[in-house]
RNA sequence: GCGGGCGUAGCUCAAUGGUAGAGCGUCAGCCUUCCAAGCUGAAUGUUGACGGUUCGAGUCCGUUCGCCCGCUCCA
């Protein structure tokens, strides 16, 4: 309990601001395009992030495609990978339901600042107090009362309708209103111009709409379509409009059949697939977290429907577990089950891992979403391509529709997760902080340093370094003193660093200084791949 | 999208409207037989960008881009 709450006030006192500069100072993460200002929601990985972004993306693969996880009744799951593209034709995304399901556009009220959805404004206003009230002054296809207009401008109309050009500037539109009455005696073509009553200039109809709130007028409509356009072929138009993927899954669910012709698999079995996503997010914020490019790591797991909820038990714990093996702790980490007025109506449940991020201590952000998706996406595949999608069933002969269990983890906001877990503050040690990197993740296995640039130490070390390169990321680094290299290596969450001094030269012994406690052992020259083996796995 | 704050060296930050600086990092040399990021020295800036006011702008004004916080949004 003690050590659970003094670890919570460490956590605590990780500032995202240190994080973020610890970051592009040791080179793990750089603001995109940074020499032209920067583009807002972008980044790019430095050498070192890169690397821990490929151990985490490699670590992936290996525990899920190359190597799964026995499953919940212990046998061997079969899971197979795959690389779809990233353009895909533009029907895929209006089966999946992104095209129709994201597209309101949306107005705000240049005075009162409320957000509308376009579509609404028209019978929201004709619902609305202050223009029932301006509809009893000024009856359609009458001549209007300039006086009547005046008073309820004056009286009433301050109180439902702040935001009115008739209210807001009262003189001058009665007097754009009065001319227009002298030049016309058609009521019709008087009632036409109402729109001096709502115009900012007394002149036009806002083109964007009118207020229901205030009767200020509205932005023009704003699409938040959160799926990035571009076109497929030189000539720009609508007919070759494409999209780019807002989400890794639906390539996977347009190529089942192809895997399932070619692959031997049979259900249940998973395809996997990892690479990069965009959306167009209104807010990207905090770091990473959020941001318009950015790289997924989905499995879906096909099953027989009699099967599908206890798979997706299994896989919700298999993958909490799988970010517990790579030294992200149980107390930053939490399951959250959605809320039955929370899933899709496709979904019968749905599960997030969460982490807590610096940003959103003490309480938790997203990291991977566990997904019982029923068979919805094949069924919405199948019914607007055409295809048959079903799968038969030799041994039952039963012709079905999988269910799915999609385990969708955030490979960027797992680099993120990885970099806020391993910051450790320390004002003990030289670099007052080190990155904990579970030895697996980190981007620089060891480093071999001699103890002093003389007396043949480079040389030694030279050789070692030589021998290890060929299989792990290490550095050798000969220059300055040991103290202030041990402290570089810690900056970059080094695990291990092996030092070559005045013993080895007679004993072929080294030095292993670990990073997380600063111990030291000796052991022999030959045995140091040994022991990084054992010890990386 | 709205409101507020901010933008100076790789990082953290100074600089009454008057010659752009420090610490750390980086690099070089020295020292150093395990935490010594110690010593000496060097390089590094169109002060985010563009425009304006001024004899003179890092500083004041406008625009724009980016970042942070709060709203809004988050199939």
């Amino acid at each position: 309990m003690t050590d659970a709450s003094t670890a919570t006030e460490t956590k605590m006192t990780k500032s995202m601001e240190d994080i973020v500069a610890l970051c592009k100072r040791r080179g793990f993460i750089f603001p995109a395009s940074e020499i032209y200002g920067g583009i807002n929601g972008f980044w790019d990985f430095g050498p070192l992030g890169i690397e821990l972004k490929n151990n985490l993306r490699d670590a992936w693969w290996h525990d899920m495609v190359r190597c799964p996880p026995a499953g919940p009744d212990g046998e061997m799951l079969s899971i197979v990978g795959l690389d779809s593209s990233i353009i895909q034709n533009p029907k895929v995304w209006e089966a999946s339901g992104h095209v129709g399901g994201f597209n309101d556009p949306m107005q705000t009220c240049r005075q009162c600042k409320k957000l509308f959805r376009a579509d609404h404004v028209e019978e929201m206003v004709l619902e609305s107090e202050w223009y029932q009230e301006l509809s009893q002054i000024w009856p359609p296809k009458k001549i209007p009362s300039l006086d009547g207009l005046r008073h309820w401008a004056r009286k009433n109309g301050k109180k439902s309708a702040p935001g009115l050009a008739l209210v807001r500037d009262t003189n001058n539109v009665l007097q754009e209103l009065e001319k227009i009455i002298k030049s016309t005696d058609d009521p019709g073509d008087v009632w036409a111009s109402s729109n001096v009553l709502f115009g900012a200039d007394c002149q036009i109809w806002p083109q964007d709409g009118v207020c229901p709130n205030c009767g200020g007028d509205l932005t023009e409509q704003r699409d938040f379509n959160l799926m990035f356009e571009t076109h497929a072929g030189a000539v720009r138009d609508d007919a070759n409009k494409v999209y780019l993927r807002p989400e890794t899954a639906q390539g996977i669910f347009l190529n089942f059949k192809n895997v399932l012709d070619t692959s031997r698999v049979k259900v249940p079995f998973g395809i996997a697939q990892i690479g990069k996503a965009f959306r167009n997010e209104v807010t990207p914020r905090n770091y990473i977290f959020r941001s318009r490019e950015f790289e997924q790591m989905e499995m879906e797991f096909f099953c027989h429907e009699s099967e599908a909820k206890k798979l997706y038990e299994f896989w919700v714990q298999t993958r909490l577990d799988w970010w517990k093996s790579l030294g992200i702790s149980s107390e930053n980490l939490q399951r959250r089950d959605h809320d039955a007025d929370e899933l899709s109506h496709y979904s019968t449940a749905c599960a997030d891992i969460e982490y807590r991020y610096p940003f959103t201590a003490p309480g938790f952000g997203e990291l991977e979403g566990i997904a019982h998706r029923g068979n919805y996406d094949l069924t919405q595949h199948q019914e607007h391509s055409g295809a048959k999608l079903a799968y038969f069933d030799q041994e039952k002969n039963e012709r079905y529709l999988p269910h799915v269990i999609e385990p969708a983890a955030g490979l960027s906001r797992g680099v993120l997760v990885l970099l806020c877990e391993a910051y450790t503050p320390d004002p003990d040690r030289p670099s007052k902080v080190y990155m904990k990197f579970h030895p697996r993740m980190a981007p620089i296995k060891a480093a071999i340093f001699p103890l002093v640039a003389k007396e043949g130490m480079p040389e030694v070390a030279q050789k070692l370094y030589q021998e290890l390169r060929t299989k792990y990321a290490v550095q050798l680094d000969i220059k300055q003193n040991i103290g202030k290299r041990y402290a570089r290596m810690d900056e970059a969450g080094t695990p291990y660093c092996f030092t070559i001094d005045g013993q080895t030269l007679e004993d072929d012994t080294v030095t292993v200084r670990e990073r997380d406690t600063l111990s030291q052992e000796r052991i022999n020259i030959s045995q140091v791949a040994t022991y990084l083996a054992e010890q990386i796995g």
